[in-house]
DNA sequence: ATGCGTTTCAAACGTTTGTTTGGGAGGCGC
DNA sequence: GCGCCTCCCAAACAAACGTTTGAAACGCAT
């Protein structure tokens, strides 16, 4: 099967390495031979396991996402069984948790997995898009409605579009987190801890929400 | 030299074909051949005119950027000189004036653009990065001086990150733009102009920008 | 020990990639 | 006429790509 105990068996070996190298370059900038030469395992061992190049793609995101997921999907239930006191913080918190507690220990993956998804975003229009759709459009349903209830002043269409922008906001700046720190560093001469980030970025997307409605 | 009168030259043949493929599926993704042949033009003409495939991708943003950063310049120097009365709103709309002012007559390729730009922030980690900074890194300076009058209550820093939260919601958006005016379409059943959505994302991002500091 | 299914490996496969080559039109000064 | 320069073209180039192959190595029942 996989795992002999001490070291990792060699699909977590390709999925560790896929997931850093896709984050770094991209996906059709990755080759396969400089994950499988980086990894230490054949070359021919990822379409042995996986079967191809885009099912690799596919499995790096599914082994963050189906936890992330999962984790969200029960602080939805949770928050809807307390019904009317949802506010719209509460709910970017709830977003931020789940990703955060699903990799305890490793908060450094988050950012790689955003990077991640504006890769997804940008790139590779055709299997990707379909794939989160099919996969996690459930939850994400839930948790607009949720958003909804929580911010009533906002009518349905301006809310789709402005969670939209919210989300760009943070693809974007979680793809470039460490680059932006690095800025701040050399030009504020402050070092930033990623959780001040996000705490910057939830009052911004918070702000941007209940912005006051355009004149139309 | 170029433009026999009647028909197009053979650079800008490819510079606009190269520009929708480019946007349409990556860089990376986008072959050469792929680009020469649906220009009509031979496979060879890129390495002559440009040199190469990297320096075609910079000679597709310079044609954009070029003239978008000459008119925000002097914009630019328009409001220092009528100083104190510049208001956040006034500023953003000064930014999307100026790219459409560029595109006057083909506002789709404004979000070609953004398309674009989304590309280059997540690929291509080196020369795009690089070459953006060195070309178009004072005229983004001078606007942050002036974003930081409009808006004093926000200290430096902070309004460091909130340029960024904002750049990322406005390329993620305009990116997807099309996309996101179909969803908009089936589930709503109404037909949203770019300029309503260039309306709603400058509402969004005054109310992030402008929204209440985190407790730190 | 034998047999079987799983996993690893080096090597090769056929494409496709960006780039280079050498020659041939076409225009222009002289 | 000739020489020169710019541009275009079909063809070939070497390299890198994802994928496939067939055999060797392993673990583990019987």
């Amino acid at each position: 099967m996989a795992g002999r105990g001490a070291e990792r068996g060699t699909v977590d070996r390709i999925l560790d390495t896929a997931e850093v190298l896709f984050a770094q370059k991209g996906f059709a900038e990755t080759s396969l031979r400089a994950i499988t030469s980086k990894a230490g395992v054949n070359l021919a061992a990822v379409n042995y396991h996986f079967g191809s190049k885009e099912a690799l793609i596919q499995a790096v995101f599914e082994r963050f996402l189906d936890p992330f997921c999962a984790r969200l999907d029960g602080l939805l239930t949770e928050l809807e069984t307390n019904s009317g006191s949802v506010t719209l913080e509460r709910l970017l918190a709830t977003l931020s948790q789940s990703a955060l507690a699903v990799q305890k220990g490793e908060p450094h993956r988050v950012a790689i997995f955003f990077r991640l998804s504006g890769l997804a975003y940008s790139q590779a229009q055709g299997h990707l898009r379909r794939f989160f759709r099919e996969h996690y459009g459930e939850v994400f349903r839930r948790f607009l409605e949720q958003l909804a209830l929580a911010v009533p002043e906002v009518p349905p269409m301006e809310m789709f579009w402005r969670v939209h922008f919210a989300l760009g906001a943070t693809i974007f700046t979680l793809s470039g987190m460490d680059p932006l720190r690095a800025i701040c560093r050399s030009d504020f001469a402050v070092e930033v801890l990623p959780q001040q980030v996000e705490e910057r970025l939830l009052a911004f997307l918070a702000g941007g929400i209940r912005a006051q409605l355009p004149a139309s």
